[in-house]
DNA sequence: ATGACGGATCTAATCCGA
């Protein structure tokens, strides 16, 4: 018996509702983490999930922008919002879940994209990406009690293995020293396991994301991996397999980000 | 060589993503 959590930048809920019904149709994860839902509260397509067996549903939106939201098939409780640098935008959002050895706390995240100029002088959106990530490690206390599974778009790639190209995105927002630097403490100092990491070795490169901008994008594969699974150790140690569905970039009208699903033992 | 795209919004041109 095990129990599976994936994780899924749809980038707009509402209009790639039919490609996240496929998803959970096929993959059947017991819980599914979105960011970038694009959708007030108000809107929020309920009705589309629990059709599809997933009626436990926490969500924190917003019109347009950003926007995070749990849905599962088995209950949610303990729901819970943090908010980042004082501001009032939807980048995070935590329920707890059942599984037959114990509750398990899941955390969603969806940390600022960070604009184009890595120079928080310059550009106040690399600032506030570095403050939130320096917030969440102030806080860690908040998310590392045992049972506990950290996921979402955290749209940096920490390892040189994380990017097509190492050298060519050392001064790319997403891959720049500060930023992998930043989450690679807080993973440590969090005492984190990457759980995606945990099946595939780091000299292998692995990406969840591939830009629009690449009219070829599976031939010239310059993908980054900026969604991420992390446990603490408790639950790293009960991983169990990791996916990543990079076939669903391929779908039609895809998002850029594809799935990733991790399943635990819960023997 | 990142941006050639794509989404949302006060439906038209602009902001945003990464």
């Amino acid at each position: 018996m095990s129990f599976s959590v994936a994780t899924w930048n749809i980038n707009s809920v509402r209009l790639r509702i039919d490609l996240v019904r496929r998803f959970l149709a096929e993959a059947r994860p017991d819980a599914l983490c979105l960011q970038e839902t694009k959708c007030p509260d108000a809107l929020f397509p309920e009705n589309a999930f629990r059709e599809a067996g997933y009626p436990f549903i926490a969500i924190a939106g917003e019109k347009g922008y950003n926007g995070v939201a749990i849905v599962s098939r088995r209950p949610l409780s303990r729901i819970d919002r943090h908010l980042f640098c004082d501001r009032g935008d939807c980048r995070h959002i935590a329920a707890e879940m059942p599984t037959r050895t114990g509750p398990v706390m899941l955390h969603n995240f969806y940390v600022p994209a960070g604009g184009d100029e890595p120079d928080r002088e310059r550009n106040w959106k690399f600032g506030h990406k570095l403050d939130f990530i320096e917030e969440m490690r102030r806080q860690a206390a908040r998310y590392t009690e045992p049972g506990s599974i950290l996921v979402g778009d955290l749209n940096i790639a920490p390892l040189e293995t994380d990017v097509w190209s190492h050298k060519q995105l050392l001064k790319v927002v997403s891959h720049t020293p500060v930023e992998t630097e930043g989450l690679l403490r807080l993973q440590a100092e969090g005492g984190w396991v990457d759980v995606m990491r945990r099946f595939v070795p780091p000299e292998e490169k692995l990406f969840t994301w591939w830009s629009y901008r690449s009219p070829n994008w599976e031939a010239s594969d310059r993908g980054r991996r900026l969604d991420h699974v992390w446990a603490t150790p408790d639950l790293g140690a009960r991983a169990v397999s990791v996916k990543v569905l990079k076939e669903a970039r391929s779908w039609e009208r895809p998002s850029d980000h594809v799935p990733v699903i991790a399943a635990f033992s819960e023997e």
